[in-house]
DNA sequence: GCAAAAGTGTTTAATTTACACCCATGC
DNA sequence: GCATGGGTGTAAATTAAACACTTTTGC
């Protein structure tokens, strides 16, 4: 910070902010906080990718109750600190970090994954042990990544289900994978943003390989929506984003079972943070 | 429930749901919580109006350390209960209830105001007390509603501002309405979802009285975009839902400065719960 | 040569945008 | 009468959808 000169108007305000600013560095030496009681803050992962050209979402089974043997999405508790000093780890950062601890990817590996925020589920009674609120994202891993993923810490087993089957009520009762808690209803809102963040943003690319076909991103896209779409009207709209700077050429040809294919390569934005 | 015929393979199926419950309500007896430490969990109002034919948003100006004297958003602290037994109210009952406990609102008619979800904020330090994770939700305020706002409880005062110049970072300095905490990007992410899920879902109908005409629906989107609309396309788009049966014709004219207009009335949706 | 998928082009429909103009009313 | 805003119509531009066709490769 710079001290300014004192002119007179100048010196009257930062008088009345340092008053303030003294004042509240008194308030907050001397605050306790109270007992009232407070809930558990978790955060849960709906981990998406697509294979065999269908979107999949990560579970792992329970190993302890409730629910134990069910299968649940992956997540875990909010570190929070002791509120003096240290206050623990941003919501963001504890995605992250359950997302590594429960694929045993790197942390590295990690940290290069999309992660979203879906929205926040605290209904009392969610889970029956005490009021817990969790912070619901989706994150979307790409394919080459799946085959280091190992269920990692206190779970049993990871696992990697189709998601048409899993939303559809019939084949969900019938196939035994009724979801822990309320995990149902966040794999749902999980879902919808998903698609809907498809064709709003560039997260189409956060499931293909570094290095991608057009039929490659098509494949993601009709994933995620669950239908075919024009291979060329899918194209053109693609190619214009070549314009727009979004995508790029890349050297080489993908072989195929007929006529090799160009690749692309996504072109990162500038991480403006936001 | 009903007690199901005995089949041999559907027997065998009951008396292993029924073991795995007697084994969760077990568990569930002996369970006691650790005493890992609990962050604070708030929600956060972003309460938004039309005034003067311009985006208006509600702030109260803070009694208490910290940020003593600076505005802020409405807000307050989730009911939680004590984990056994009652486990507290719904995040969403958290913002009807403190919607009508800044706003001195009755029940009846803050429970008819729209009211969605942001997203969730939990940087740590954002709270300099304690580690506060917050919330964030935005609600519509019919202006028909405005004069009975009065500020309740413990702060000393409650304030409509226009948001565009709340969101201007010349005019926020200038003005000396830099908001307390984290509030201006709760703000800033607030307005953001409201624009966009103006052109999705019908929440233009929650800040106009009742009945209304086609320019009184045109002045909220106007003011929520922040720009005029052409008077005869924004009339066709608004028809087109007539024959969706998202809108129908009321009884009467509003008299105008000119002829007397059209009113019509928001058929609202069968309450599908979601 | 033939299948298969890459890649290109064309036609049509639907939607958006811009803008002109008529009409009923208050004053 | 005339200013004002309600209400209607139309033409151009853009975008989306459907689909035919040509090209290049592996086998």
């Amino acid at each position: 910070m710079k001290a300014a000169k004192r002119k007179p108007g100048v010196g009257a305000r930062v008088e009345r902010v340092e008053q303030r600013e003294d004042d509240e560095a008194r308030f907050l030496e001397r605050y306790r906080p109270g007992v009232y009681p407070r809930p558990s803050v978790t955060v849960d992962l709906v981990v998406f990718t697509v294979l065999d050209r269908l979107l999949h979402v990560l579970l792992v089974r329970r190993s302890e109750h409730p629910f134990k043997g069910r299968w649940a999405l992956p997540g875990g508790f909010v570190r929070v600190g002791d509120d003096r000093g240290d206050q623990g780890e941003d919501l963001d950062a504890a995605a992250h970090r359950e997302l590594l601890e429960e694929t045993g990817l790197s942390h590295t590996t990690s940290n290069g994954i999309f992660l979203e925020q879906v929205r926040t589920f605290g209904a009392p009674g969610r889970d029956p042990r005490m009021r817990v609120i969790s912070v619901a994202y989706y994150a979307l891993v790409r394919p080459t990544l799946v085959p280091r993923i190992r269920a990692g810490g206190d779970v049993s087993h990871a696992e990697w289900f189709d998601v048409a089957e899993l939303v559809d009520p019939a084949s969900r009762r019938a196939g035994g994978t009724e979801l822990a808690f309320d995990h149902a209803v966040i794999l749902d809102a999980a879902l919808a943003k998903m698609r809907a963040d498809l064709d709003r943003t560039a997260i189409g690319f956060e499931l293909v390989p570094e290095t991608f076909t057009i039929q490659e991103l098509r494949a993601v896209h009709e994933a995620i929506r669950g239908e075919p779409l024009d291979p060329g009207n899918f194209r053109k709209r693609f190619l214009r984003s070549i314009e727009d700077g979004v995508i790029e050429a890349a050297r080489g040809k993908r072989p195929t079972a007929s006529k090799p294919a160009s690749v692309y390569r996504f072109v990162r934005p500038p991480r403006s943070d936001g």
